[in-house]
Parts: structure tokens; C-alpha cells; sequence
DNA sequence: CTAATCTTTCAATATATTTTGAAAATTCGA
DNA sequence: TCGAATTTTCAAAATATATTGAAAGATTAG
């Protein structure tokens, strides 16, 4: 296969991945194109490459500089600013799961503190599935914000490695 | 906190929780509701819980069956149908790892197979920027497959008990 | 300071997704 | 087998989300 040809194919579906996670497609679509260039990249690049307008570029850009997966660079002598993706992936992963946990993890543990103490009558079939259920939620969240926590910490090589031997 | 409004709050936030996991918001309200609900439930029961259609109450149920995360009882003597969830929260965030795997990830890691073997000469500073990126995706990838395997065989006691040793 | 270049905003538009509800299909008791 | 009860389908309508592009805002070279 031709590299335009894969390159086409990998920004396009990894667009149709994002949007199984959330994630608008121009969004991922940005990113894949800026994970596979070699160099940075600018809005009138990206806006060509991707038959994108410009609105919708610059907005994209900004929300993947949010997330903490694309960084602003400043080319000397240049006016215009270039666009670079962490290229990393054990770094991009991490990125993500610690937005992804922030943003939506954290909140809804707050959220299951709040419901977990419902008042009424413990015997009740309605209350104690309730509780049950609520409080069997928040125990599996805990337990993968811990997890997460360490992963967002770790280094690649001792996490895979550990938890590899661990799991085996 | 009275349980009918912990009960409104937890099915309206579980319902906006997975619209930013790709699920539709009327299927994980009618899986919030069912959670929380000591006994089965007829489509009409939840028609009138959620204010839904007839139409876009059966679509989703009917999903969430697909999912693996509800199933169909019949009540003797009863001509109609009831839903009811599995409650074990261990089981079913497996079961959602296993179809997201088979969904998602395992078609993505065919594709990059596919994309890693492009044509060129390997020193062109765009094909190896992009065999780069593709093959530490699949790197990525590849591990979680495994992990994610493991735990989907996993027993709850187990794979906890393993991890917290692990991240200790 | 001015003008050219570049970036950002946002109302209007286009697109995609979800929801409705009535009709068709199915199921099952009598 | 019939017909009432129940479930399923799906085209149309409603809603939600993404995209455009032109105008406004910001920045900097000269």
C-alpha cells in the first residue's frame, strides 16, 4: 500500500474511532494526521490536507492543545503557528486518561457519595438494591482511580513489565 | 436525600455519562433504571419511568440485551415481558470490556496490520514517521488486547486482590 | 502607527442522531 | 383458528451536534 493511500485510511478511521469514545471526528481526524507528520504542521495545512474549513480547524486545534495532545510551535522567523502532535504513545494514553478521568471518573464518584447515603428504611427492597447498587459502583471506581492513578505516574516500561508478570 | 430524587439524579447522570462513552443517553437511562430496580421490568413500566416512546423504548432494550448487560425474563402466567439487569458490577463492566474489545479494538489492531507494511523507501523521513507511529500504536494496543483478555477471564477476588498488590 | 497577516468567534447552515407513533408482525390463550 | 395482547419496525419529525465562512479581533513587521 502507498503511504497517501495509509495515511488517508488511518486518519479516517481513527475519526470513526473517536467517535465511538466521545471525541468528534475532526478532532481525531487532526490528530491522526498530526501523529503520522514528521513535521509541524500549520492551520493552512491541516485545513488543505483534510478539506477542513477554518473555523472548524482552529476549533479542533484548541480542544486537542486542551487535552494536552498537540503543542503550539513557534518556527523562528515565522509568523504563522505550527502545529505538533506528542508522537509518544505511551505518553498520548496517559494524556488521555487523566483528562478522561478528571473530567468524567472524578465527578461521577462525587456524584455516587452524594446518592450512597439515601435516607429510608434499610429494609426496604427499593432502598437496599438502590444502595447496593450505588455503593457496588463506587467500589469498582475507586478501585480503577487507583489504578489509573499509578498508570498516569508510571513509566512504560516498569508498568508493562510488572504488570505483565503480575497478570501471567 | 429521598430515594425517588437519588433515583432521578442517578439515572439522568448515568444517561449523560455515557453519551461521552458512545452510548446513547435513552439506553444507559433505561440501564440506570433497571440497575436500580429490585425487580424486573415490562416495557411499559419503563415507558412511563423515563417518558419515552414505545418505539425508542424497545430499540434500546433490546440493545442492551444485545450488550449482554440485560435479559429477558418471563414470569409465569404472564403473557408479557419482563427486563432485568445483571447487577453484578464486576460482570458487567467485563461484559462491556469484552464488546468494546471485539467492537473497537480488535478491528482497529486488523487495521493497523494492514497499514504497517506501507511501500517506500524506509529513510524517507514521512514513511518512517508513519511506520513509526502505526507500529507503537499496535505496540500499545497488542498489550491492552492481553490485559484486557485476562481480565475478562478474570474472577473479581483475583484480579483485584492482584492489582492492589501490584500497585502497592 | 498602519497595514498586512494571522487567529478567533459565532450565527447561520448543514449533517447526523435520536425519538416518535402508528402500522405491521408476532405470540399465545381460549 | 381467531383475536386480543404484545412486540417490532421504520418513515417522518424532532433534536442535537458539527461545520462553515465571514467578520471581528489580535499581533507584529516595517
Amino acid at each position: 500500500m502507498k503511504l497517501t493511500e495509509a495515511k488517508q485510511q488511518f486518519i479516517s478511521s481513527w475519526g470513526a474511532f473517536g467517535t465511538h469514545w466521545g471525541i468528534n471526528r475532526t478532532m481525531a481526524q487532526i490528530h491522526a494526521l498530526l501523529l503520522v507528520s514528521p513535521e509541524p504542521m500549520t492551520q493552512d495545512d491541516i485545513m488543505e490536507e483534510l478539506n477542513i474549513s477554518r473555523g472548524n480547524t482552529n476549533m479542533n486545534i484548541r480542544e486537542l492543545i486542551n487535552w494536552g495532545l498537540v503543542e503550539r510551535v513557534l518556527l523562528s522567523g515565522e509568523r504563522k503557528e505550527y502545529f505538533l502532535a506528542e508522537k509518544d504513545m505511551w505518553k498520548v494514553m496517559k494524556q488521555i486518561v487523566k483528562e478522561r478521568k478528571k473530567r468524567e471518573l472524578e465527578p461521577m464518584l462525587q456524584l455516587l457519595d452524594k446518592l450512597a447515603d439515601v435516607e429510608g428504611d434499610k429494609r426496604d427492597k427499593q432502598i437496599r438494591t438502590f444502595v447496593d447498587t450505588i455503593s457496588s459502583i463506587k467500589k469498582l471506581g475507586l478501585q480503577a482511580d487507583k489504578t489509573l492513578d499509578i498508570m498516569i505516574k508510571a513509566d512504560e516500561h516498569w508498568f508493562l513489565g510488572t504488570m505483565m508478570k503480575f497478570l501471567k
